[in-house]
RNA sequence: GCCGGCGUAGCUCAGUGGCCAGAGCAGCUGUUUUGUAAACAGCGGGUCGUGGGUUCGACUCCCUCCGCCGGCUCCA
């Protein structure tokens, strides 16, 4: 198994040496900077100087890869003192591997520290010194690269180069920008159109796409970027979710507070983010006093002002506060997109003031939340637990962090969540629980944290009385089920591909009359008055079109349930739901009673379910 | 913020340094009275993202700004 890794992986990386061949060709003077192999493939990081590669160039790039791929040179190894290599690097003007060479031979290592973990490639030899480094050597390229590469340039596999685009060298914005050219590999041309038939899927299901499509949200360039407005349906699914949340925390014994979304920026002055993270508030400027105003970023420093309104007794905690609000964060433009990474950020977030000793059940609490909630919403959940390590960049006591560390593991494993755990990960306020949750597609995604916080209890000098009448400090939980709703719905919209099941879905009902005859109308608006009085979303088209027609739109729409009505319903009083295909169970086509079918579906968004069943 | 690509009707997209810029869908009007994924006909709709420049002439070439997309960096 870790063996077909590997090999997949010495291929990836040999793609990119056989890419670089031909870059390399078509611009001689290329530099080049690291070009590992990904996760489904592989890229090179070029600087071309003067010029750039285009999506345009990929046909004659491929063309050449094709021609080097059928030549089927021999890699040739060569090894080399590491001297020698700076001289090689510097013959050939290779300035980003003379660069990787040097702090090869001063530390021993090199990039892993700058780059992604698997992005690590192209030369680092682990630990202790280094003395020689290999090149590789197809035709007349020699390139820096501590392989393995394939024994030829014929044993790779099917590729396709999918886009370029730009990377800083050695992930520091304050070096050169360079261009990286990506591809994907693989070992046969099955499994690459298996991929490209996945990214398709993957594009299929692209949230701006849906939102779009059903009518979710809209953007407008007078409102400005990443801010986006949703509509009636797309409301619906706001508050739906925000409506789960908020009654699922309730239920956990949260009381929903409310706060204003300005305030002096004191208040992030005294919580420290100001110093942190002033550069990403948006100020506000009053016209009637001298304050500086800020639109909060965040909830918590407010809500320990109303901690803090009243004397607090060890008897009262923990205090729990829920509040589904928007924040606003001033990202850098090039960061926004669809409703991924906005800048209005509505978060149904919560804090709890705690007791050292009621961290456990605490976290136990909100784990069992989160689990009901992925579970209803129907994606797998995992959970990564961010320990400090011994270093001094954390704040607080330490034996505070390993208690509550402590405390962290057990509640998950209370909660049987698969976990791992990483040493080093948490923030300097706090050890931290990161939810994440696989998508249909098996994607993952971050979407909640549970976050310790023993900072901010000590910034605002927050307090409660101990059995002993003694002052103590409570510690802080942060957490939030969905995160950003705006980022949730992104995510679950592609989970879902649109297809949301009845507690959510914008339109749950559409009924269809056959023809406009007032008969038909009468009976359409009947039962549609009716179906209202359930609480039931529904809509009538009553439009003068084809029955064929307004199947199509209605499906186009992924309405749930679809009603036709005719000349039989109305003799029979009974109707043939036509049922979205994701949550029919065989038992389509069964004609059933009108006051059973409201009821049910009635039932359905209540229950919160996926799959339908009509007849018992 | 940085690198690269892009911006033509509500949507998806054609189009050329030069007469009045096109299609399908959607919309509107009429005909049709329709039974489980697209009836037929007609009509309306775009200062070709924005501001400037080059040119006898620009939707087409150049620059600014706005916005979008792919990455990088960042993400309390």
């Amino acid at each position: 198994m870790s063996d077909n890794r590997d090999n997949l992986e010495t291929m990836r990386h040999s793609l990119a040496h056989i890419m670089a061949t031909a870059i390399q060709k078509f611009w001689p003077q290329s530099k080049f900077g690291v070009g590992p192999a990904t996760e489904d493939g592989f890229y090179y990081d070029v600087n071309l100087d003067k010029t750039t590669i285009s999506e345009d160039d990929f046909e004659k790039l491929e063309a050449e890869m094709h021609k080097i791929i059928a030549a089927d040179q021999p890699f040739e190894r060569i090894e080399k003192p590491i001297d020698e290599a700076i001289a090689w690097a510097q013959d050939n003007k290779q300035i980003y591997k003379e660069e990787l060479l040097n702090d090869l031979k001063r530390s021993g290592t090199t990039v892993a520290k700058d780059l992604n973990r698997e992005e690590l490639g192209t030369i680092s030899q682990g630990d202790s010194k280094v003395e020689s480094v290999s090149l590789y050597r197809n035709g007349d390229f020699t390139d820096l690269c501590r392989g393995p590469h394939v024994e030829s340039t014929g044993k790779v596999g099917a590729f396709k180069l999918i886009r370029v685009a730009g990377a800083y060298w050695r992930g520091d914005a304050a070096k050169a920008q360079m261009q990286r050219v990506y591809g994907v590999g693989f070992e046969s041309d099955k499994e690459l159109r298996q991929y490209l038939v996945k990214l398709e899927e993957a594009k299929q299901r692209d949230h701006r796409r849906l939102g779009k499509e059903l009518g979710l949200f809209v953007f407008s360039d007078m409102v400005g970027s990443g801010l986006p407005m949703f509509t009636p349906r797309g409301t619906i699914l706001r508050e739906e979710f925000t409506r789960f949340s908020n009654d699922l925390r309730e239920r956990y014994g949260f009381k929903k507070v409310w706060t204003p979304h300005i305030t002096k920026k004191e208040l992030y002055e005294t919580s420290g983010h100001w110093s942190k993270f002033g550069d990403e508030l948006f100020l506000v400027k009053s016209q009637e006093t001298h304050d500086q105003l800020v639109l909060k970023p965040m909830n918590c420093p407010h809500h320990t002002r109303i901690y803090a309104a009243e004397p607090r007794s060890y008897r009262d905690l923990p205090i729990r506060y829920l509040e589904s609000t928007t924040v606003y964060r001033d990202e850098k433009t090039g960061e926004l997109g669809g409703l991924n990474r906005v800048r209005s950020i509505s978060m149904d977030d919560s804090h709890v003031f705690a007791r050292e000793d009621q961290i456990e059940a605490e976290i136990n609490n909100l784990l069992a939340a989160a689990n009901e909630f992925y579970s209803v919403i129907n994606m797998g959940l995992r959970v990564r637990l961010s320990y400090r390590d011994d270093s001094d960049g954390y704040l607080g006591d330490k034996k505070l962090w390993e208690s509550a560390q402590k405390q962290l593991k057990n509640a998950v494993e209370t909660n049987k969540l698969e976990f791992n755990e990483e040493t080093g990960e948490a923030a300097f306020y706090g050890p931290k629980i990161d939810f994440m949750a696989t998508d249909a597609i098996g994607r993952e995604h971050q979407l909640a944290t549970v976050q310790l916080d023993f900072v901010q209890p000590e910034r605002f000098g927050l307090e409660y009385v101990a059995e002993d009448g003694s002052k103590s400090r409570p510690v802080m939980i942060h957490c939030a089920l969905m995160g950003s709703i705006e980022r949730f719905l992104s995510v679950y919209i592609e989970h879902s591909a649109g297809r949301f099941p009845v507690w959510v879905a914008p339109e749950q009902i559409r009924l269809l009359s056959v023809n406009q005859e007032s008969k038909t109308l009468d009976f359409a608006e009947k039962m549609l008055e009716q179906a209202k009085k359930l609480g039931l979303r529904v809509r009538a088209d009553n439009t003068n079109e084809s029955v064929g027609k307004k199947i199509r739109a209605a499906e186009l729409m992924k309405i749930p349930y679809v009603i036709v009505i005719g000349e039989k319903e109305i003799a029979s009083h009974e109707v043939i739901p036509r049922i979205r295909k994701d949550m029919a169970v065989h038992e389509e086509d069964k004609p059933v009673g009108i006051e059973q079918f409201l009821k049910t579906v009635s039932n359905e968004a209540k229950t919160r379910v996926h799959k339908t069943s009509m007849h018992g």
